[in-house]
DNA sequence: CCTGAATAGGGCACTCTGCTCACTATTTTT
DNA sequence: AAAAATAGTGAGCAGAGTGCCCTATTCAGG
């Protein structure tokens, strides 16, 4: 096989969940809640962070800590032809946090964050008023009824 | 008022920022580049600690890594009535990394990892099995066009 | 049997941290 | 206008952590 990624072992995990529990926790902790030797546990970081393994930063950052309050789910439906140039015009829209290329009957999947449903409906007008965009379906999110986790697929492992 | 949210200034976002661009930047890397001393630094963090701006440190997992190359946006329909014990079923579910309680005709967004298209199959078999699951519609995310990120709304601040 | 990868352990210079204290502005309250 | 809270600075110090080096051991695969 040409790309064989890096794939996680034992160890790797227990790293992870080391790390969800304390996301400030030095190597030198690390290594002794392992009961590995730090040098074992910095390679592995950085074989960790070197295939990949870590996103951004910012996705540790609450939007609601920086005054967007709201999140919604807007589906976006668009003449697939634009679709490049759609997804280059909706990326200058700052509240747009992120957005997904979907299969289905929706085009984008697009997470907005908000202040208030006023901004909500101002925002989804910028999007609609992209060129090649048809029609939006906005959905409020009320609540992250499960907080993002990944942690019962470590403990899986 | 009687619930002040401690609201992020000028220097916050800064920090923010610096963060975004550098996750692993020390308290004194931060002073330098902000032109702060490390006492402010230390201090500004933990108020944003306390203030609770920052997420678990599972999002800045990269699913991929741990072989769930695939993620699904799955919307379910739900009695409404048994809503409360379906979120606790379907938390039981590792590959739900995240869901949300939604507006509109769609009770529950929420959000799969899987290893291909045959688990995310069976995975919703095991949300259609909840009781008081009515329906489900399923879609792929073909990509992540844009990624999620906070930094053009850091920015604007 | 040899090789290469992973790990452990030690060491060393340097940096960072957590903490405290004293001092100065700048607001806010009274 | 005076007093008090708030934010920032600068300095210092002991202890901990980092990055990097080298060597020895174990263990699986060719």
């Amino acid at each position: 096989m040409f790309c064989t990624m890096y794939s996680l072992d034992k160890t790797d995990t227990k790293l992870l969940q080391a790390l969800s529990a304390d996301p400030r926790s030095t190597f030198v902790a690390l290594a002794d809640t392992l009961g590995l030797s730090r040098n074992t546990v910095q390679a592995r970081m950085k074989r960790l962070e070197d295939s990949g393994a870590f996103l951004g930063f910012d996705r540790r950052i609450n939007p609601a800590a920086l005054g967007y309050p709201l999140t919604a789910f807007i589906e976006v439906h668009v003449q697939q032809k634009r679709l490049a140039q759609i997804v280059i015009d909706l990326a200058l829209i700052p509240e747009i946090v992120q957005a997904h290329g979907m299969s289905g009957q929706t085009d984008l999947l697009v997470r907005v964050v908000c202040t208030d449903a006023a901004d909500l409906f101002r925002i989804d007008g910028t999007i609609l008023a992209c060129e090649g965009v048809e029609r939006t379906e906005t959905s409020l999110a009320m609540g992250e009824v499960i907080p993002y986790r990944l942690t019962p697929l470590l403990d899986r492992g």
